[in-house]
This record gives C-alpha cells, sequence and structure tokens, in this order.
DNA sequence: TTCTATATGTTATAATATATCATATTTTAA
DNA sequence: TTAAAATATGATATATTATAACATATAGAA
C-alpha cells in the first residue's frame, strides 16, 4: 500500500500530492515564492509585493482559497485592498501559471510546478479541502483520442475530481465506509 | 475522415455528439421531454408544468444556458418568476439526471442520456458554444487508476473540455488556422 | 376531512466578479 | 533628461450568480 502511494508520488505525472498533516508548509510556501520569482523573471514580468502577498495567500494551505477569502486576509496589510485588487492580482498570476482556479469551487489554489506548462487536473478532498495536482498523460490522451474521433481542436482542459483522499478516508471521516 | 467522425458518434460512449446546424431541434426537445417524463415516472418525482418548461428552455438549444437566461425567457409565460423559481427547478432537473451543470460557465446544459447515470464529461466549443456529452471509459479508467494510486476515492468528475469543433473549424473561425 | 409533505410565491440578501475612471509608478525613447 | 507611453494600483460603482427565509398553495396520505 505504502508502496504504490510512494510511487504514485514520485511520478512525475503528480505534480504535487496530497500533503501529510504535520508537513512543514513555511518550506512550501518559500519555495512557491521563488519558484514565482524566477518564472516572472523568464516571463520579463514584474512580481510586485501586491502580487508576492497574494499568492503567498493562496498558499495559506493546499486547499483552494476563495477570491474574498483572500481579500479579508490581504486586509490586514492593505487597509484599501478592494475586489480588483484581489482580481486582478490573481488574473496576473494565473496567467503566469502560479495558480490554478478550481471552477467547480470558485476558487484558487497554488500551482505546484510554474516552471512546466500544463493544464488543470485536480483531485480534490471533499472533507479535508486538499487538492492533489497532476499532469496524468493517460488522461490527457483519453481526452485527446476522443476529441479527434469528433474532430475537435481542445484548447483548455478542466478536470475536477472530487472525492475522499487517503488521510481522511483512513481517519474514517463522514460516509465513504 | 466523415467515417471516423461517425465511429465516433455511433459509439455509446458518446452520449450526445455536436449537432448540425440544419439539424430538426424540435425534435432534440421532444425526445428530451419524453426521456424526463419517464425518468420522473421511474423515479416517483413530480414532473411539473414549471419544471417542464425549464427543461425545455434548458433545451432551447445544445449550448449552456445560464439560470438567469432561463429566467428571462421563462418570464413571458410566467411574469412572476423569481431566482428561486428557476434555481429550484434546475437543482430538481440536475438531481434527477435531467441536466448537468458546466462548472467552467455557471451554466446548464440538457442531458443526452438521462436513462443512464453518468457523470459528466463535456466538449464545449468555443465558438458556437455547442456541448458534446461523453461518458468516455477510457477517460473514467485513466482517472480512477491514476486515483486508485494515490488512494483516493472518486465520487464525482468534472470534465470540461474547451476548444473548437469540427463545423467550426471548417468554416474558419476565428483563429486556430 | 384534516394532516403532512411537497411545490411554488415573494422578498431580501449573500457571494462572486467586472467596468470605469483616477492616480501613481515604471519604462521607453526623443 | 524629460516628455510620452505603458504598466500597476486606488477607488467607486455595479453586474452577475446564487441562496436564505418565510408565506402560501397544492397534492397525497391517514
Ligand atoms: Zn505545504
Ligand atoms: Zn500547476
Ligand atoms: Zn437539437
Ligand atoms: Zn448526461
Amino acid at each position: 500500500m505504502e508502496k504504490i502511494f510512494q510511487e504514485a508520488v514520485n511520478d512525475a505525472q503528480v505534480i504535487a500530492p496530497f500533503q501529510s498533516h504535520g508537513h512543514d508548509h513555511g518550506q512550501c510556501v518559500v519555495e512557491a515564492i521563488a519558484a514565482a520569482e524566477s518564472r516572472c523573471e523568464k516571463d520579463g514580468s514584474s512580481f510586485t509585493p501586491l502580487r508576492r502577498k497574494v499568492l503567498e495567500l493562496v498558499w495559506s494551505s493546499h486547499g483552494p482559497v476563495g477570491a474574498y477569502e483572500v481579500l479579508e486576509k490581504l486586509r490586514s496589510s492593505r487597509r484599501n485592498a478592494a475586489p480588483p485588487t484581489v482580481y486582478r492580482a490573481l488574473e496576473f498570476l494565473m496567467e503566469h501559471g502560479l495558480i490554478h482556479r478550481i471552477e467547480s469551487l470558485n476558487a484558487y489554489v497554488g500551482c505546484g510546478d510554474p516552471a512546466r506548462r500544463h493544464g488543470g487536473q485536480f483531485l480534490i478532498c471533499r472533507d479535508c479541502q486538499s487538492v492533489a495536482e497532476l499532469d496524468d498523460r493517460a488522461i490527457d490522451r483519453a481526452v485527446t483520442r476522443r476529441a479527434d474521433a469528433l474532430g475537435f481542436d481542445v484548447e483548455q482542459q478542466t478536470v475536477e475530481i472530487i472525492g475522499q483522499c487517503a488521510d481522511c478516508s483512513a481517519r474514517g471521516d463522514n460516509d465513504g465506509e
């Protein structure tokens, strides 16, 4: 069991696995900010203090965060922040692949690997709200095959899978068992 | 090319293909209503005139329709219709598998086969807004495999693929070629 | 028939997102 | 080096999507 998990986690197609409860999340944020700086430098775009702060707030957990949740937190450092303040920053972060939008939740989640271009494939735990990010070629291939057969040209994938993660399943949260 | 399309269209995993521009859409609506009646009878739930009307309005095209678009149209027959009128009907139709919600568009689309239980997989044309509904086992299998490897228990899939359909591609709409 | 569950009416408001114009800051280039 | 242009943020207003709460009506069951 453990072995299977480990294989899956080490697979490059798993961009960001579910994180253990006790992991060093400060380090996650540090790495995300570093990756963002690097990415913006490459793109020749300016990673301003506001954008950095908003990215940090999105990374406050591995779960999806709503725009107004970001706004509320942002206001402790920027008293006059308004919805456009946040939405513009989120738009920038999306354009540069630093965050993804979870359509089914109207929320945003930090990207686990902004260096690599990819569409969005997510496993979302209904209990702990954690998100695992995938770039699964088998899923992509299955989608592309079917689309090709119908003469459909794929431009953007939204794959959002709701369910229960291993930890919550083990802990016996809610239904499920 | 035609042959490939035809195979794909006849495949049971394509619940509803893209429709030709000149097809008899009145017939689509008639069939959808008949299927809905049958389904509700099986479920022992009441397919009221309001719910029927809302379903017809969702079926006004093969594209996604917003709740407030439905509301506006509904008002020509029900002067006093309000948002809850529509949302409650949409909720009912969803619960009975008569429509699906397209999360990435905050919109709804009629289900091409309410008799069969299935999750949502959609190809959505960015030009003509038409939607093809899939129940593709290869996509489902790829998702399930990866989820299993991560110990994740899948409960609900949201697969929404944006792109350009064959017709629009042939007509040379916008970019794409 | 009375009770009970279901369905709809009605009003208000919550939650999410964008438009618009003003101001500040940075970059470009004459 | 300074004016013009592009970019970024401030500020206000409003659009869009969705739900809460309570009242009334209707349909089945007891
Ligand atoms: Zn972390
Ligand atoms: Zn990513
Ligand atoms: Zn039709
Ligand atoms: Zn369907």
